[in-house]
DNA sequence: CACAGTTAGTGTACCGGAGATACTATCCAT
DNA sequence: ATGGATAGTATCTCCGGTACACTAACTGTG
């Protein structure tokens, strides 16, 4: 699949150079009108008013007022420019500091959340590998550090990451998802009454599946009136975890 | 975007209805050569071979040997036929019976994550929504059965089994692509040496990033001797999280 | 100062892929 | 047998990504 081209100096692949801006925008020759950070830009703000699937090189182009080709020479494809937009949209980590570890975290992930609700199509970005961005490895940094004097030696750290930065993600996936579902499916609001919790609570036979089935009876899926739902569950998978990893640093203690 | 026609008898939406096998083979006419599963089975079998992207209609329908688009008589469109393979091709769930909630949650995932291993592209299939085939359905029932006694309310039980499912999938993913990582880029093995590994490595700094820095200099990313480093990562996590359910538990009896 | 070399942006053309539409083929029930 | 329903086919359009060969614009040298 990929071409990874040897870099200038053979030293970084030319995609991730592009990634971390490493290009000394050269001396010779025509002097650029576009930059990387023009193409991604005007391809963020795409993506933001129509979704990452309304993101298409000819649309990116014509923003800004170039031909679909030239972005070619700033970008090594279309996959590396979702790369990049993701990269750029994830934003810089803020320095954060908290009390505890546990503040920390929960911080940590508020922010994230908040970056996610800026550019809702993040979630759609396929995960293809480990983060590779500086603006991913920094908000990684950011997260270790929250970690520093927990005493849990590197490893575990990272492994933490992976469970907790997979756990936001899949839940703020899933949060829009109910709420899209809710909104409907573009046909008018009152046909989409014909709500699909509705429709699986009626295929979700108790016969078949008991223990499923007493959720969707109990309408587990569907938003419940209080005091926003979503951010209470959130909040209580992050709890879950972390209550794991409160048990692990005791466990150091022991 | 989807169209969800109203179904036949306007009670459950026709890509649901297919996805649950609910039509009722049509007595009229001409009787039917193909059918869904005929469809989704070639489908899935070319994804085995080519992965998500190999699976096209029209190779789809070659496998079979028709045209491409009969397979639009089964089928509504793409995006439900990679729905369909995927609730196939997760398979049902196993019956399972462990002493213990914390080991059944252990079964269930190695069985989840064999299924994973059998048809490596469904990582690659976007989560588009809640589950809604039979079969995941399924394992989301097997899952609940396993905290049955725990005690938990249903809420608690949805909310351990998004953390989890998040979890497993996250981590498949995760580690499928470290070792594509390893695998390299479609070069000569000795080319991909050349890994995105040592190129972090040389990219993340140490005084801008130094928590991180300190992850890819241990080479914590990279694949350590000894035996399957991934299942170990894998259980890791999952004990992790478990610490959290359990340390929930405790607090109901307390 | 011109020109050779270099880099940026363009025009065109191709290779698919998804899917709409209008057709033909095949069968059942009457 | 025949008419209505359903299955499968033939075409055609739209559009997305990208290779390639071009023209345009500049810069450092001789």
């Amino acid at each position: 699949m990929g071409h990874n081209k040897p870099s200038t100096a053979g030293e970084v692949p030319a995609d991730l150079a592009r990634l971390w801006r490493l290009s000394a925008s050269a001396r010779r020759g025509r002097p650029a009108e576009l930059d990387v950070d023009r193409v991604v830009g005007a391809a963020v703000d795409l993506a933001d008013r129509e979704g990452l699937d309304g993101v298409t090189l000819q649309k990116v182009a014509q923003a800004l007022g170039f031909t679909k080709m030239s972005l070619y020479r700033h970008v090594g494809s279309k996959e590396e420019l979702v790369e990049l937009m993701a990269d750029h949209a994830t934003g810089s980590a803020p320095g954060l500091d908290a009390d505890s570890w546990r503040d920390g975290v929960h911080w940590w992930a508020a922010a994230i959340r908040a970056r996610y609700a800026e550019h809702p199509w993040l979630v759609e970005v396929p995960v293809v590998g480990p983060p590779r961005g500086p603006n991913a490895i920094g908000w990684m940094d950011a997260f270790l550090r929250v970690l520093r004097d927990t005493g849990l030696d590197p490893g575990t750290k990272a492994g933490v990451l992976v469970v907790v930065s997979g756990y936001v993600r899949n839940a703020i996936q899933q949060g829009r998802q109910m709420a899209e579902g809710r909104r409907g499916t573009g046909l008018s609001q009152a046909d989409a009454e014909q709500n699909y919790g509705r429709a699986l609570a009626a295929l979700v036979h108790p016969e078949r599946f008991p223990e499923a089935a007493l959720l969707f009876k109990a309408g587990a899926f569907e938003t419940e009136p209080g005091e926003n739902p979503e951010d209470q569950d959130f909040v209580f998978g992050l709890d879950l975890i972390l209550d794991g990893v409160e048990a692990a640093i005791a466990r150091l203690n022991r």
